[in-house]
DNA sequence: GGTTGTTTAAACTGATCGGTCAACACATTT
DNA sequence: AAATGTGTTGACCGATCAGTTTAAACAACC
């Protein structure tokens, strides 16, 4: 009896996300989501219900797909120092090419909405927390090998490291010039040296 | 023959800032300017032109008597790593207190719309570009007074405590508490020494 | 006190907002 | 091939959007 949907869902989820994370969740519209998904108005509220569930599963796949999978990918290289290096260098990387909206989706949910919303709030934060905790683990892992000075106060220097992702993820969004990324980007491959 | 406003047009830009400030461009509306300042929608046009402008007022007052207003104050202690301190210091405390809307005005704009808009994106770029050389020259400064360590890169530091101040506001706007804010505060002061 | 020029107030504009719905299309089951 | 249940479609909804217009209210000048 059932009849299986023409599109793909995640398909949907992925462009829908690209729009909200381009342009914030106010400033994009039903009708943005329909071009940009290309499915009809109807189909979309019948599979998501409405926008602002939209936009959270765009979120939660952002999530999960760009924030957590970049953190496994630099935790499999079972070498902090050059986790660390790898991931800011990315950053600057990212802000040259145009391959994905700039910025940080998660960042950019924090300012614009996350304030006034617990639900998206909560997403964020805990990936905030995981994202932090991973500079956390990495500084104490290359400590005992030796790598890191001991000196060191992990929880702290994480805290710092993740806010000039945080900083890095602001600034690259079209104000700073990536040679000024490159700058904070070193520095925070010295902090741990 | 005219006839005198019956409003003052500063008090009308620095309510309609705090709106823009707290909700957004996008998810600010006219009826919510005209219930923050109390002005007729008529009136409004007549005296600002529109809700662009307006937003581009509120952003040129926050510029100058926030943020520009601030650094001087700062810069007037003649005492870079007292000014240094008090910033920072002042970030957490604001996170505690709600006496204004969380977070900094220009950096939430240069998220949402400085990205898209030209006009914006310049008085956002200018700004931060006035604050990292704000901390540029407290560290030079310092540096010839013999209170902060010469071995200082003075160009780059400004970057990372610039980072650092960007993040805190964007943290601080609800997703760190304010405990972590100190943390990062009490990082970035020990960053100059 | 009439004239003049501006500020008010509120009704009004067309466009767009997010969201709903009923008719239809389709694949499966009987 | 009829019945069934789901997916698709585009018209449609009231609300709200940013912005305009019209007429009354008003103070200053003659």
């Amino acid at each position: 009896m059932p009849w299986e949907k023409s599109f793909d869902e995640q398909d949907a989820i992925e462009n829908a996300m690209r729009v909200f994370w381009e342009k914030g969740y106010e400033a994009t519209s039903i009708a943005n989501l329909i071009e940009s998904t290309g499915i009809n108005r109807g189909s979309l509220y019948n599979a998501f219900g409405g926008k602002r569930q939209l936009f959270t599963q765009s979120l939660l796949k952002y999530d999960t797909e760009t924030r957590r999978a970049f953190i496994a990918k630099l935790e499999a290289l079972d070498n902090p120092t050059l986790a660390f290096k790898t991931l800011f260098d990315t950053l600057v990387e990212q802000s040259k090419k145009n391959i994905e909206p700039k910025g940080c989706f998660l960042v950019n949910t924090s300012i614009e909405i996350a304030f006034h919303d617990k639900e998206t709030r909560d997403i964020v934060t805990q990936g905030f927390i995981e994202f932090e905790a991973f500079f956390r683990r990495g500084i104490e892992v290359a400590q005992t090998r030796g790598d890191m000075p001991s000196t060191l106060d992990a929880a702290a220097t994480a805290k710092v490291l993740f806010s000039l992702v945080v900083a890095m993820r602001v600034l690259g969004r079209g104000v700073y010039d990536e040679l000024s990324l490159q700058v904070i980007a070193d520095q925070a491959e010295h902090l741990t040296s």
